[in-house]
DNA sequence: ATCCGGATCG
DNA sequence: CGATCGGGAT
């Protein structure tokens, strides 16, 4: 039991981002359904990524790799020529994996146990425990940016650097172990509102980073790189030089770290998605 | 120009 | 721990 939050505390807590679900829940397409395939894909599509970005990629990813077993006998370039435009390209990379662990490893059903799923390439603290709470109605406590701006906007409201050691208490505190899964959907959809009318309260998470800029950053440059490839399999190094216009080096050594992610593979002189 | 925010690697 | 990883929206 937390020290400082009384029952009624909590109680009211509930209320409010109940109250706030029954009025201004959002209906999402990877809420539609309990298929733990589906709900991976977003899942990792939404690390890092906007709603709005991702709902369209969510669909029409579905519509292309609807099973566990289409996804894993794709060819990579297929898959990462459909998440061009989400970004962090490697996520697409560890899905990828994901569904031929999933296939090889586990026969076609995922695990609903968080030590399992966190075993998943990609597949992470936060990510295992949502997908065993949505998929599975698993009911264990977890933080990402919405959930963690509800629980600093009401219950530190004056702190400057609010640790996620702090916050996770209150999560389980207030977890509903009937209905998690309704439970998250409403803390994230209240958590998305707060940000909307004021300051983004995560930035006062003790854990919060700006990133560095987005152009000219080496990011970018792989980013390029990866769509030459794309556009041209087999393109040759020199091509890749002239295309991109960039240091001999930096291409050669951003090369090797593509091909050793599992991005790409060369051949003599020439370059394929692997 | 700034914002966003989970997993992995060193 | 800190650094790295996309790219669209505003």
């Amino acid at each position: 039991m937390h020290e400082s939050v009384t029952i009624a505390a909590v109680n009211l807590f509930r209320d409010t981002v109940l109250d706030h679900y029954r009025r201004q829940g959002r209906r999402l397409p990877w809420r539609e359904t309990r298929d733990p395939y589906a709900i991976l894909v977003s899942e990792i599509m939404l690390q890092q990524t906007q709603v709005d970005r991702v709902r369209d990629k969510y669909l029409q990813f579905l519509a292309v790799f609807p099973t566990w077993q289409e996804l894993a006998g794709a060819e990579l370039s297929r898959v990462l020529s459909l998440w061009q435009g989400l970004g962090y390209n490697r996520r697409a990379v560890s899905l990828q994996l994901c569904a031929k662990d999933v296939v090889e490893r586990f026969a076609g059903t995922l695990p609903r146990e968080v030590e399992h799923l966190e075993s998943l390439p990609g597949i992470g603290p936060y990510t295992a425990r949502a997908v065993a709470a949505f998929a599975f109605g698993v009911a264990t406590p977890f933080i990402e940016t919405n959930i963690r701006s509800v629980f600093i906007h009401h219950f530190f409201p004056d702190s400057e650097s609010v640790r996620d050691a702090q916050i996770l208490p209150l999560v389980e505190l207030a977890l509903d172990r009937d209905n998690p899964r309704d439970w998250y959907y409403a803390l994230m959809d209240y958590g998305s509102s707060l940000k909307r009318n004021r300051a983004n309260p995560s930035r006062k998470s003790a854990h919060h980073v700006r990133q560095s800029p987005f152009r000219g950053s080496n990011r970018e440059q792989r980013s390029l790189i990866l769509r030459a490839i794309l556009a041209e399999p087999g393109v040759l190094l020199g091509r890749l030089e002239e295309k991109l216009a960039l240091e001999g080096a930096l291409l050669a050594g951003n090369l090797a770290q593509l091909e050793r992610e599992g991005f790409i593979r060369q051949e003599a002189d020439r370059f394929w998605i692997r």
